[in-house]
DNA sequence: CAGAATAAAATTGTCGACAATAATACTTAG
DNA sequence: CTAAGTATTATTGTCGACAATTTTATTCTG
């Protein structure tokens, strides 16, 4: 599974590689949501100091993945259905801002780039029938190209660089893997051609109202999952 | 001058501390944008360890007001007119949200609360006459209790806790204490207005328009002042 | 004299130890 | 037996030193 983002550089300290590995664990719920950090046990777990732990628990904090308190310690926030209903909101006004400048400033190949890569998914959704590998994989693939589109760094950044990690998390811990996939598609066909067409208004209401539906869509879901959602939590690193 | 924002908690710890003379520094000219950052030279100005100088740096980081590279170093971000304007591109999405929001959210004391905020400002702008006073710390305020008003953590989070640092920076480097005092003031009254009558659609358009216009102002001053920004450039603490 | 290769210096990353603060266990008074 | 206060333990914050890497200075070769 591809679950890095586009912006984040190779890992070349130590720190970095620590970053990873725990981002990884938190996103999987293998450190269950809302636990205690404990520095020391964690700095043991990984074979490190606890300054590079630190290192790597300030990274993380950047991502909004985990939380800390002076003199009391770091948190992994935890995953409550407000929430991810903010979370949604937030992702609505910025992804749709992002897709509205994406209209404006992609370039012809980058287009023509998109509109392949949607053909591609659309094969692969046809062989697979509507399973979810669409939405797992061709969703990320679809958002990061336009918001890579905007070519507006401070967008990018606070997209990939720190929302996307909280809502891959979500979307591990709630078990969403939608099954909106041919709607979905049909609602990406739609986006790209209004970004052809460079009609940054329409595509950027377009990419609102495809957030939006992906909101409602999951806010009906967990009224039925949230009862299970408790059993389903795995164990955490250290008991 | 009242450069905190309402979600900094108070600094208990030194390293607390440093942060926000060091953010201070930044946000005043005082350490030039885009000057590198030496780890040793600070740490030995502030009297204290490089820990806790990295420590407050990472919380530079987190705010955007310093970029780090991988056994390089850190840098102060530069100010560019790019940035600039990417900066107020996401302002808008974010603060066009968090105003829709806010019509929905916002408890009645809330608004009536802001309302007699605005009757203040007015008192304040007719003694001062379109002095730049509004724009400083009334407009500022306005905007904040907007942010909160929409009881989104997220958006909360990442307007006051990252945006509006580097916003501030910008005001200061750039030397904008803008004009637009009266207009500015008419369109926070319209702005209320849709809160009040919960018109979120509304809210939100005004909000746009407000900080596109704010920022087809500053391109404006811009291109007027830009050969004089680089002699402005304050000396940084250590040479 | 110019440019590449090498050596020296400085800077960043990592480590373990100590100090300050918070959480826990225990003691003692009522 | 309960509750407040105290002592103990554990955790976080801070420090200085060493290792790894990058940058700068120097040397050597064409």
């Amino acid at each position: 599974m591809k679950t890095n983002n586009p912006t984040q550089q190779q890992a070349v300290t130590t720190a970095d590689k620590v970053f990873e590995q725990i981002q990884h664990a938190i996103v999987e719920g293998e450190i269950p949501s809302g636990s205690k950090i404990s520095e020391p046990g964690l700095a043991k777990h990984y074979q490190i100091s606890r300054s590079t732990l630190r290192e790597a628990l300030n990274r993380l904090e950047k991502c909004h993945l985990i939380e800390r308190k002076a003199n009391v310690g770091s948190r992994v926030v935890d995953c409550s259905i407000e929430g991810l209903l903010e979370l949604y909101i937030t992702r609505e006004a910025l992804e749709g801002m992002a897709c509205r400048q994406a209209a404006l400033n992609m370039s012809d190949e980058e287009i023509a780039d998109m509109q392949t890569m949607l053909n591609v998914h659309s094969q692969t959704q046809e062989l697979k029938d509507g399973v979810a590998y669409y939405q797992e994989e061709g969703d990320l693939d679809f958002h990061y190209k336009v918001i890579l589109g905007s070519h507006n760094k401070q967008l990018i950044e606070l997209i990939c660089g720190q929302l996307y990690h909280l809502i891959r998390m979500y979307r591990c811990q709630f078990g969403m893997n939608s099954p909106r996939a041919s709607r979905a598609f049909d609602e990406h066909s739609r986006i790209i051609q209004a970004i052809a067409d460079r009609d940054g208004e329409l595509a950027e209401m377009l990419m609102r109202r495809h957030i939006a539906a992906s909101r409602k869509n999951i806010e009906n879901k967990i009224a039925e999952d949230i009862i299970q959602k408790e059993q389903t939590k795995i164990q955490p690193i250290k008991p």
